[in-house]
DNA sequence: CGCACTCTTGAAAGTACTCAAACTTAGTGG
DNA sequence: CCACTAAGTTTGAGTACTTTCAAGAGTGCG
């Protein structure tokens, strides 16, 4: 690993070893982010992904500040007042409802460069808890500033609606998923799924460290944990992983694929 | 019943048997529809509602059309190219996705004053099927007028926004239902979740008559349609419904509600 | 009136769950 | 440094639930 220009911010305290474009210096005394989206190296795999240059720039005033959570610690809460969107910059996130009776269901995780927050916006409560699986990083986008930005902005609005449209039909794959298929091929489908996006962000996805418990997946998932566990067995035995604990190397990525579409039904 | 102002339109030939308000005259030769949103009888659980009526006022040339779909007949299907949201005027859809493996799933069921369309907006290509389950009527919504209009209205700007937001909330209900829930837990959510919002549309909410076959319960719930058959029946016995074919009289709506949260795990 | 479709019901099979115990790993404090 | 603890994981055995397969009944349309 190389050295890289290493940022501060003086009031969230973050540091930014990732970015090699420094930060500009704040107008008015507004707080600003280490690092503008302009200048940001997930700007392709984030809510600027896409965007025209000058798209990008107008969003830079955008990101109000950083904020940092701790393992286990909640980015937000059910009930928790809505008010900004967060892109996550490093860390992992899980969000999950709870049900009436008490029960939890995760809805996804969420890596780098991916957004939380849009459940809150209906209601202008946040509607599920965000909770980081490790010590993480995000983003804050005041929300009416992403609003009134975007009202000048044919480009970042569109962008804006996509990528809720985008969480909608992602939602319709994890319905399916839970609706008609087995054990095997729900974990098939999230290892695949899993690998995918960490190919997007350049990690060569044959081996994973695995950001959540055999229970988290299970809830993801709609099992209970044992399944999991007898899961990533049977896919052992098959030759398919190498499965130590949270570490999961992939070893016949064709064959995962294959036990994820063969619906025997 | 009482006789109601019926107007029509020469074009896409619809009848309104629901509005008081006339139609409009056409301004330079464009087909209008019969009613505009802000005389709509729906505009208080459509598009619309909670609008000013400043805003609602500025909603009225947006509605490009009406487009009637026979029932079994799609709205749109998967590939078609996105450009517009659809509006519920009148009738009752479903929306589908097709899983690699050729299976479907029911993703929601839509009535009056609901919207249709969201998935396409991420890809400009729609993801799933919409398919009618009775002769229904939508109102044609223009998405790039909408966005085109939104930048000029914060308020209709905002409304978008927490359309799309109460769609993904949806969706985690749902997977809330399908990753914990016991068949008749899930069944007993569905029909409550159907009263109320039979009840916002001014029904009595006691007897209801589905528009959809158990097979397509059964796949927006995750179950085969033989498990809701027997769930169905499991509640007649029990004296919460009397059901008889696709009628439904809820006779215990509060034991319905209890069988819903009660996790007896 | 008959055919097609939908719905209901029964019996058997299969899948995932529950309960329980042993094992691994990481973190803590003596 | 190691024992100890707590949390997480694996595995087994038995159970509960849903599905599958099959047959029959009800409903609506031509």
């Amino acid at each position: 690993m190389q050295p890289a220009p290493i940022t501060s911010c003086s009031i969230c305290r973050t540091v930014d070893r990732l970015s090699s474009v420094a930060a500009e210096a704040p107008p008015d005394g507004a707080h600003r982010p280490p690092v503008a989206c302009s200048g940001c190296n997930l700007r392709e795999i984030c809510l600027p992904f896409g965007l025209s240059a000058e798209a990008r720039e107008r969003m830079d005033p955008l990101v109000g500040r950083r904020r940092s959570v701790r393992r286990l610690e909640p980015l937000y809460r059910t009930g928790d007042p809505f008010s900004s969107l967060y892109a996550v910059r490093t860390g992992f996130f899980k969000t999950c409802v709870t049900g009436a009776s008490g029960r939890d269901q995760v809805t996804g995780f969420q890596m780098a460069g991916e957004l939380l927050g849009f459940d809150g916006i209906g209601t202008a409560l946040h509607t599920c808890d965000a909770i980081a699986l490790e010590d993480s990083q995000v983003c804050v986008i005041w929300f009416d500033q992403l609003e009134t930005l975007s009202r000048d902005s044919a480009e970042l609005q569109h962008q804006i609606h996509k990528i809720m449209s985008r969480e909608i039909v992602r939602e319709h794959g994890v319905m399916l998923l839970l609706g008609g298929m087995r054990a095997e091929e729900r974990l098939a489908s999230f290892l695949v799924n899993l690998l995918h996006r960490l190919r997007l962000r350049g990690f060569s996805g044959s081996s994973m460290l695995l950001r959540m418990t055999r229970e988290e997946i299970g809830s993801y998932l709609g099992l209970k944990l044992e399944t999991v566990s007898r899961s990533f067995s049977k896919f052992q035995d098959d030759g398919l992983l190498e499965v130590r604990q949270r570490n999961v190397r992939v070893l016949d990525e064709a064959a995962l694929r294959r036990v994820m579409h063969d619906a025997t039904s």
